[in-house]
DNA sequence: CTGAAAGCGCTTACAG
DNA sequence: CTGAAAGCGCTTACAG
């Protein structure tokens, strides 16, 4: 039964090593010098003894409580289930325990319980996904108690604390340009709700896309919609009923696209032979449906992946340079992240 | 600046309430008999000082990592998400970690992989959600383990390991008397996957439900699909072609409901004017759609919370009594969770 | 670049 | 029913 044998100790891998146990440590947190052939030397033994530090000595040891905590505020289910898959495995990955909670950033006593919070389970950083990442109450409460903080795609860039992102505008612009080359000159765009900063940038991208190609923007081939799908049904519709229709729409949201396919449907256009469709999101409902939507996925976990190492590298290096976080953090392009097309089968040549 | 404030130890405890830590210990775990009149002192200190227990320093001096584990294999992401939200939840709350992890059981060394990740990082309970509560290999190593687990809507109950669920059946029963209720007589029916018992117990409950009220089962009207949008659709055209079709349908998933709409809309028939549409799930397509889909909703997590807490009840009276977990616990009522009917905008009176 | 000592905040035996 | 002592496995200063 080698089943009961002990776990190894840093002791134990100090023995092993010939070496202290302040080098063990050292070597495994990386940080202070160690000569090559003694770090290879202790490598080998945590090797052999599968070694596995005990987070909870560490810790308590350190006097951290290596606790992230993730916010957020009724997102769809999907979308929560893969942020919490991407930022769970990665903090564990990295040795970090990680709290989540709903937080309503409406109610009057945000403040108090965002206090309470932080204070009591000793939370050291916080990932903001939407909408949080750009309640403006939220960001100043953690600003003022001076704790780490990543965002997920915010809408606004001009903030101190870093964030993740992807290139919505490119996205869409790469989508669109999808539908010219299968053909297609006329091209309807269904908006997604104005207050979200996604539907400008999906709007620019569909611009940009039909300027490069030399294509008239007509007014009536673009249609105002609220992301939702009743929203988006209304507005093909009014596409379809045309005098002149698009054979190709383009709507800013997967709901808002399986609703211009039933719009379509119920108005005898079959798609995509008589009439192309592309959403945006890679939402369920894109590959739920039939024929399955042609659309953009967003990287939400790696989004999310992404956003727990940057907040983990800010709380590893804070204790050195205490305002970094307060200067801009350069934004580099690591952090902008690959969104995918997923060619299904709502598009068709022209 | 009362924020600088050291948090309370459990000395702190007992030096305020005037007995050993030792005391303030029992207390905080419930544990051993203390006189009422001491456990109110050392409560009105804990009180009265804020006081958190450091679970780091208890993890440690306890030798236990309390950490506890949630596999799961490719289910829907918004089925994950619920799952991992109230997990989460619950498993904070009583003072425990959650690990979670992706397991593909038809791997060749899910069992070598499996042992690894429970030995290295020491996790005392498993929390299965379907399929994996139902696969026998898994359910083998972990047996064999010897370690804690406890599972979410299996499909069989004949397993040692304790579960929760809902009645699917008596679910089933009750949204077909809905339709009864509303007037109607003629009732398709798109069963699920046959190899999901989900579908055998849904089957069971609409056919209880026609017999209760003295309805025929007509043959022609019990369509087989695969719980997918498009088997759904296919299901759904060969009811609504039927010489003498039904005025309304149940179909076994949200996703062959949805389908049910696209296939009546196709075929002129408004929906629910002219046919009536229920599904089950509660799945974001549901009320995605338009008109919104009347469902019925799992408590997902609800069934996530009770398992948390049946599996940490477990870890906690485990050393006492090592062969507990070997017979077949009493499945007591409070581990079948309640469903809900959604009743929504597809169901009008025959 | 490396190490010996002290201590983090609890719980586990063991006494009484 | 209550308590004094030892120790869990690390890291933080402090030396050298």
């Amino acid at each position: 039964m080698i089943q009961k044998m002990k776990t190894a100790t840093m002791q134990d891998v100090a023995k092993l090593a010939g070496v202290s146990m302040m080098t063990v440590s050292r070597v495994i947190s990386n940080e202070a010098k160690v000569r090559d052939k003694t770090r290879d030397k202790v490598m080998a033994a945590i090797e052999e003894l599968d070694y596995q530090p005990n987070l909870s000595a560490r810790s308590l040891a350190s006097a951290k409580s290596h606790l992230i905590a993730l916010f957020y505020q009724n997102p769809s289910e999907g979308y929560v289930g893969q942020l919490l898959i991407g930022a769970l495995s990665k903090s564990q990955s990295r040795g970090y325990n990680l709290v989540v909670s709903s937080l309503d950033e409406t109610t009057d006593d945000v403040e108090t319980a965002l206090k309470a919070l932080v204070r009591r389970n000793k939370i050291e950083g916080i990932i903001l996904p939407p909408p949080l990442s750009d309640s403006q109450r939220v960001l100043d409460i953690l600003m003022a108690l001076n704790i780490p903080a990543v965002r997920i795609s915010p809408q606004r860039d001009d903030h101190p604390f870093p964030f993740v992102c992807m290139d919505e505008a490119q996205a869409a612009f790469d989508i669109t340009e999808h539908l010219i080359t299968q053909g297609h000159r006329k091209i309807g765009f269904i908006q997604g709700h104005p207050d979200h900063s996604g539907s400008h940038l999906r709007y620019e991208g569909y611009k940009r896309a039909l300027e490069k190609h030399h294509i008239d923007i007509r007014d009536d081939y673009i249609q105002q919609g609220l992301f939702t799908y009743r929203s988006g049904f209304q507005a093909a519709v009014n596409l379809v009923t045309l005098a002149d229709p698009p054979t190709a729409i383009f709507a800013s949201s997967d709901d808002m696209a399986a609703a211009t396919i039933s719009a379509a449907q119920k108005h005898h256009l079959q798609v995509p032979s008589m009439l192309s469709v592309v959403g945006f999101d890679d939402a369920p409902i894109a590959s739920a449906i039939w024929p399955s939507l042609t659309t953009v996925r967003q990287p939400i976990l790696e989004m999310a992946e992404r956003a727990t190492d940057l907040l983990i590298d800010a709380l590893k290096k804070k204790p050195e340079t205490e305002q970094e976080m307060e200067t801009p953090p350069e934004q580099n392009l690591e952090n902008i992240l690959e969104y995918q097309l997923m060619l299904r089968e709502t598009v068709a040549a022209a």
